[in-house]
DNA sequence: GTCGGTAATTATCTTTTGTTAATTCAGCCC
DNA sequence: GGGCTGAATTAACAAAAGATAATTACCGAC
C-alpha cells in the first residue's frame, strides 16, 4: 500500500513528476521524527541523507573557538537540509543539526538516491532543478552579506521569512545575519523607535 | 584540425574525459579575448553563456541605490564564471562583468551545452561535479561571513587567495568582504603594526 | 501561582566601522 | 621627467557593533 504522507512529501519537492517516476523513491525514502532539541545530525557523525523537512524546524550550529554555539543555518518546513560536507566531500559533519521543535523529515541516503536518479531521467532532471534552487538561495545570502549592512539584513530576513521571525529565537537569528544577538536587539528598538 | 588551445582549457575544467567525449564542446566553444576595462556583460543584458577563464581577471558588480559600485566578486583564469541570474532563471543581468585585464575566456551557449551534455553521460557527470565544486564554493564563502570578522576575513582571503592580492584594487577587495575600502586599509595598518 | 532558568533588553565601555575629506602615493600618458 | 588621475592611506568625527554585566521579561515545571 501506498504511503499518502510519503507520497505527498516527495511531490511537494518535485516538479513535473507521475506516479511511476516516484515509485523508488517512495520504496526508499524513510520518515522519522525528532523531539524539540534533539540531534539529526551531531558534529563529527558522518550522515549522508538527503531529509525533506515536512514539519518543524531544524538549526544548524557550529562552536566557535571561544566554545560558543553560532547558528549558521535555519531550515525548516518544505525545505531540504543535508550535510554538505559529508555527502558531496566524504568528510565528518563540521556542524551540529539540532530540531528546535518536533521535527517530521523524510529522508533517503545519498548514494541511494543518486542510483535511483540515474535511473529515470525525468528525475534527473529533478534533482537539477533542486540543485539549481539551493544554489540560488546560497548566492542570494551572499549578496545580503556583501550589499546590505546588519539593519538591512535583518529587515530583509524579516520579510523573506515573516512566519519565522517569531518562531526562533533572536539570538539564532542573529548569528545567521552575522551579528551578536545584543547588537540585533539593539537594532531592533531602533526600528521601533523609528517607527512611532 | 584540433585547436589546441580549447582542447587543454576543457581539459583543465574537467574529470575524467577522453578526447572523444569532448568533441561536441571542442566543436561548440567559442574563444574571446577582453581588453582590460572592457566589459563581459552589462546590467540588464542577456547573455546565456557560460566562460572558462583562461588568462586574466574578471570583476563582478552592481550599482548600489547610492550609485555606488559594489563589486561582489572577483573571478580568475581556470575557473568559470556566468550570470546565474540570466542563465537559470531567465531574467537580465543585474550585475556588470568587467575584465579587469586582458581577459581570455572560452565560452559556451548554455543551452547548447545543456543539449551537448545529455547527449553524453560523461559529459554529464562532468557537469555535476563542477556543479558541486560551485555549490561548496558558496557554502564556504556564506560561512566566512557568519563566523568571521571583517579581519579575519581578509586574513582568511589573503591565505586562499596569495596571488589575488596583490592583482587587483584594495577596494574590490573590500567590497567582496562586506567592508569599505577605507576599514580595510585600517584592519591592513592594524595587521602591519601587529607583525613589528 | 511561585520558582528557576534562559532569553531579551538595557546599560556601560571599548573597539571597530562608516563617512567625508585631506593627504600621500603610484602608475601612466604625453 | 612633469603632470594628471585615481588608489590608498590617514585623520576626524559620528554611528554602530562587540563585550560584559545587570536587569527585566518570559516560559515551563512543579
Amino acid at each position: 500500500m501506498i504511503d499518502l504522507e510519503k507520497l505527498r512529501t516527495i511531490y511537494k519537492f518535485s516538479k513535473n513528476l507521475k506516479l511511476q517516476d516516484i515509485q523508488g523513491l517512495l520504496s526508499s525514502a524513510k520518515k522519522k521524527t525528532y523531539a524539540a532539541d534533539e540531534y539529526m545530525i551531531q558534529a563529527g557523525e558522518y550522515k549522508r541523507n538527503i531529509y525533506l523537512i515536512r514539519k518543524g524546524l531544524i538549526r544548524v550550529f557550529q562552536i566557535s573557538e571561544k566554545g560558543e554555539e553560532i547558528t549558521t543555518n535555519l531550515r525548516w518546513e518544505n525545505q531540504i537540509i543535508a550535510d554538505i560536507n559529508c555527502i558531496l566531500f566524504n568528510e565528518g559533519s563540521a556542524a551540529y543539526f539540532q530540531a528546535l521543535e518536533e521535527t517530521e523529515v523524510l529522508y533517503l541516503d545519498y548514494d541511494l538516491l543518486q542510483k535511483i536518479i540515474s535511473e529515470n531521467p525525468k528525475l534527473e532532471a529533478n534533482r537539477k532543478y533542486l540543485f539549481q534552487k539551493i544554489l540560488k538561495r546560497a548566492l542570494d545570502r551572499i549578496e545580503t552579506f556583501v550589499l546590505l549592512n546588519p539593519e538591512e539584513r535583518y529587515l530583509n530576513f524579516v520579510k523573506s521569512n515573516p512566519d519565522i521571525v517569531n518562531r526562533v529565537h533572536n539570538k539564532y537569528i542573529a548569528h545567521t545575519l552575522g551579528i551578536t544577538p545584543v547588537s540585533l536587539s539593539r537594532i531592533r528598538a531602533r526600528i521601533a523607535s523609528r517607527k512611532k
